[in-house]
DNA sequence: CTTGCCCACTCGTCTATACGAGTATGCGTC
DNA sequence: GACGCATACTCGTATAGACGAGTGGGCAAG
């Protein structure tokens, strides 16, 4: 009995009160967490479990639909339904700024995924002057417009965040900032060449369910969260110079922060 | 015809390949966005939907469960479909663990609530011996055994987060530590009466879709991620004394780090 | 051998229907 | 007024069927 497909998942228990469509998700999970199914795996079919456990094929897609939105599988049309392999993560380390790591001239991200061994690009990168929305006005001191740097980070081809730096135009109109290209060390180094020392940076984390749009632009499986994170880059004079507003595919990402106890 | 329960929303497009439930959700979503349904509003039900879309009530169901596992809105068995109201937000300072802190008596996480109004509480505080698994044990040194202290915070009466701390036994045994409250300032506290002066705190930072058991102890909308966040707690002498496993509801937190950019 | 088509299999979308179960309301009884 | 019950409305679970659309393999024609 092993051999069939579903060899690896039981019978219901029709005294549970725990609806059938429950059980079935229960039972798959239990065989994905059990290594029954492994990354990559291509669960039984729908029409095989229907079979397996005599019920309709809506109960079952019902089942399949609580496992995706739980990101333990993905489905692929015309295909099958699969145990969602895991992506190899990125950890973003808290001196990931540190004036040391500004010398070499690659921007943070291409160093580090190389330094990891994947390979990394970055695309549809877009410069340009618009109106701050309210949060990121009042974050940078209310300036009436911004320059806005946007761009999106791949990792071995796949997308994986996506981010906009904002920074005051008085600041960085007629500067390398405003070009695509700032330059070796990237807006960092270019903000403190024009006096304007950096002190400390905030950074702002949430967790959410991505929108449809961010959906597109990362190509996220369903059950995948993402990551928020909104950082304010201040200069010695407690000025805020730029904010960074990030949005990173969850299962992409690891931070990692190391706090004084003092 | 703005009258209707549904005067919110529009009409299909026939024409579009878009798919029908798929619009369905995208005029409720937009509906909700632009404020047309605000907060704890109650959506049409899936009857008046049926009917003010002519389709099939599983089309409707459908529609609806994209919105649910988005966050975006919450249904209550036999009332109805409600916009999610989004909860009171916890932050968490990254100096939250400084010394000064300490020294109050009340447990960082109370004595935060109630400078933002909010009752707090912690429940079901577990505290015993156990075998760490491979993961806490590589963080801690590989000691065979560690002291557990398992608890779980709610915010006006709301689960929001449970901890775990591992310490390794030899340091935890027979010390307040092992006790259910460890007196003023916490584990932290006791552990520098020790003669363990705290160095520096690792945390690691993840999010994710929560397990089902997740979403019952911290009762869980669908669509609602878990920040997974583990932090190591280091003495001067660069042991680790501390690990803590916390488990957050996203939609309840913000996480804030102040990093210097030297 | 290569090309192109067909077909089987997969998941995606949608309909129509049935009954169960939780909630709230109003009404009648006490 | 307080209580309990009937009822209507809500979402939850499950069935059976139909057709569409993407994928991949096999087979026949070239």
């Amino acid at each position: 009995m092993a051999s069939s497909p579903s060899g690896a998942l039981g019978a219901l228990d029709p005294t549970s009160d725990r609806a059938v469509f429950r059980q079935i998700a229960d039972q798959i999970r239990e065989a994905i967490d059990k290594g029954r199914f492994k990354e990559g795996d291509k669960l039984p079919s729908e029409a095989e479990l229907v079979e397996h456990y005599g019920v309709s094929r809506m109960t079952v897609r019902n089942s399949l639909s609580i496992l995706q939105t739980e990101g333990l599988v993905v489905s692929e049309h015309g295909r099958g339904v699969y145990v969602r392999p895991r992506p190899p993560v990125r950890r973003l380390a808290s001196d990931r700024f540190a004036r040391r790591h500004r010398e070499q001239g690659k921007s943070a991200f291409i160093v580090e995924a190389e330094a990891a061994g994947s390979k990394s690009e970055v695309d549809s990168l877009e410069v340009g002057e618009e109106r701050p929305s309210q949060d990121i006005a009042a974050r940078l001191g209310s300036p009436r417009r911004v320059l806005a740097r946007r761009r999106r980070y791949l990792l071995d081809g796949r997308p994986v965040e996506f981010a906009t730096s904002y920074l005051p135009l008085d600041l960085a109109r007629n500067t390398p900032i405003a070009q695509p290209n700032p330059g070796p060390g990237g807006i960092y180094a270019r903000l403190e060449e024009l006096g304007h020392r950096l002190d400390h940076f905030d950074e702002e984390i949430k967790a959410r369910m991505p929108t449809p749009q961010e959906v597109r632009t990362l190509r996220l499986a369903s059950g995948v969260p993402v990551i928020h994170l909104i950082r304010t880059a201040y200069d010695t004079e407690g000025r805020a110079v730029e904010v960074c507003d990030t949005v990173m595919a969850a299962d992409a990402y690891v931070l990692s922060y190391r706090l004084p106890a003092t």
